[in-house]
DNA sequence: CGGTAATTTGATCCTCGTCAACCTGAGTGG
DNA sequence: CCACTCAGGTTGACGAGGATCAAATTACCG
C-alpha cells in the first residue's frame, strides 16, 4: 500500500511546474498513496474537507449528488490531475464526491501538508491559481452547452472530450476507461435512455461503435459536424 | 475622470484581505479607474487579457456569446467584487465579455501592475486562489441546477440570488438595478417569453411584483419554496 | 446456466421553445 | 403637449425535443 510515489508524474503535474527534482522528492515524501477499487470514493460530498489529491492511477470521476438522489457529473479526472484542491483554499466541506470509475490510486496530501507545501514553495500557490482557473473556463463552457445546445451536440462533445480527440485526429479514438450509458447521460444533462438513442443512431451511421461500457469513435469528423450543427436554422420545419 | 480610489472599497475587498492601509494606499495607486456608461464594455470576449478590475461603483454582467449570437450570462459583479482576473493568471484570451448594466465604474491594474502586486503582497495569489475557488463552486452550482431544475426553479433561484434574499429576509428584497425579461432569462438558460409567463403567474399569485425592468420579491417564503419544490411525485432513490 | 446490470426500443406525456400578434409606457421631437 | 416610436412586455397557439413509463433483450459473471 505505501509504495513510493512515482516522482515522473509530479514532475510532470502542472501544479509542481517549476519545482526541481530533489524539492520533489521531499514533496512526494509528504504524500500517502490511498488507492480505491473500481467505484470506491477518496472523498465524500458534505464531509470536512481534509486533503487534496492528484491522481496517479485510474481514473476519477467528480459527482454533485441533489437532494432528490440525482447525480450530476461535474469532471473526469486523468493520472497526473489534481482533485479536491478548492475547499482547501477556499474553505468549506467537500462540495461534491470522487468516485474512482477503476481501481485508482492517488496520492494524498493532507491539510497541514499543503500548507507547509505552499509556504517552502509560493510557486505551487500561483500553479494552483492556473489551474483552478483553467477549471473555471471549461465549466463555464460547459455551462454555456448547457444552456444552449441540444442534447446529441452536448453527447458529441462529451465524446470528443473523453476520447481526447484533438483537432487533428484523423483516424479513430476510444474512450479507454469503462463508461455506462447513464454516466454519459450524468455527464451531458439528460437521461440514460437518450443517450442510448442517440449512440444507436450514430451507430447505424458509422460515426461511432459501441458495446456495454465501451465507446469508439469511428470517424471523427462526423461527431464533430454533430457537435458544431446549428439550430434548425431560419424558419424550416412548417 | 481620474478620481481617487476609494480605499475604504479595498480594504473591504476579499482580494486584499490582509493587507494594511500604508500598503492599500500603494495599491490603489498602481490602478487606474475606469467608466462605463450603461450598455458600455469594460472587456470584450476574445481580446487579449490585459488586466484585471475591481468594480466600484455601479453593477456589471459577464456574458458569453455563441458562435450563433445567442448571449448566456455567467454571473453579475457587485461593487467590491473583482472580475476579469482569472486569464490573467491561467493565460488566454477574454472568455468572455464584461458589460456596464448601469453607468459603472471599476479600478483597473494592468497586467504589469498585477505582476507587481502579487510579487510584492503574496498574500493576493492566496486570496485569488480562494475567490476563484468559490466561483467554481458557484458556477458548479448553477450548473446542477440548469441540468436537473425545470425552469420556474432556476428563475426563482436566480431572483434569490439577485435580490440578496439570505435565510431569514422575512421582509421583501428587490433587485436594484434594472434587469428585463430576457436579461433574466439570459442568465437562467431560458427564453424571455417562459420568464414572463413565470413572472405574471407569481405576480397573480402575490409573491413578487413587478414593472418593466424591475423586479421586487414580496414574499421570499413563497419564491424560496418554488425554488426548493421537488419534481412532481418524489421517487427519492438512494 | 441462472442472475443481474446494461442496453435497447416503443409509446406516451409534458415542459418549454417558437411563432405570431398585440399591448404598454417611456422617451422624443415637432 | 401630443403624436410617434420603439424597446420591453404579455399572451395565445402549436408542436419539437426529450423525459417518463414500460417491456424486452443482451451481455457478462460467478
Amino acid at each position: 500500500m505505501a509504495r513510493a510515489i512515482d516522482e515522473g508524474l509530479l514532475a510532470a503535474a502542472r501544479l509542481f511546474a517549476g519545482i526541481g527534482g530533489a524539492e520533489l522528492h521531499r514533496i512526494a515524501e509528504m504524500a500517502r498513496l490511498v488507492s480505491r477499487p473500481a467505484g470506491g470514493e477518496f472523498f465524500s460530498q458534505g464531509d470536512p474537507a481534509t486533503a487534496f489529491f492528484l491522481l496517479v492511477e485510474g481514473r476519477a470521476r467528480i459527482v454533485q449528488i441533489t437532494s432528490d438522489g440525482q447525480q450530476v457529473t461535474l469532471r473526469y479526472i486523468a493520472p497526473g490531475e489534481v482533485f479536491g484542491a478548492v475547499p482547501l483554499f477556499s474553505g468549506g466541506p467537500w462540495p461534491a464526491t470522487a468516485l474512482a470509475v477503476v481501481d485508482s490510486t492517488a496520492a494524498r496530501w493532507s491539510r497541514e501538508a499543503t500548507d507547509r507545501l505552499t509556504a517552502q514553495y509560493p510557486v505551487i500557490l500561483a500553479n494552483a491559481l492556473a489551474i483552478v482557473g483553467e477549471r473555471v473556463r471549461e465549466i463555464e463552457d460547459r455551462y454555456r452547452e448547457l444552456a444552449t445546445e441540444r442534447v446529441e451536440q452536448r453527447v458529441a462533445h462529451a465524446l470528443l472530450h473523453l476520447a481526447n480527440v484533438t483537432e487533428k485526429s484523423p483516424a479513430g479514438a476510444e474512450i479507454d476507461f469503462p463508461i455506462s450509458r447513464q454516466d454519459i447521460a450524468e455527464l451531458t444533462g439528460t437521461t440514460l435512455h437518450t443517450v442510448s438513442r442517440i449512440l444507436s443512431a450514430w451507430e447505424q451511421q458509422g460515426v461511432i461503435e459501441s458495446r456495454r461500457m465501451h465507446v469508439r469513435i469511428l470517424r471523427p469528423e462526423g461527431v464533430r459536424a454533430i457537435a458544431a450543427e446549428a439550430r434548425p436554422e431560419g424558419r424550416s420545419r412548417l
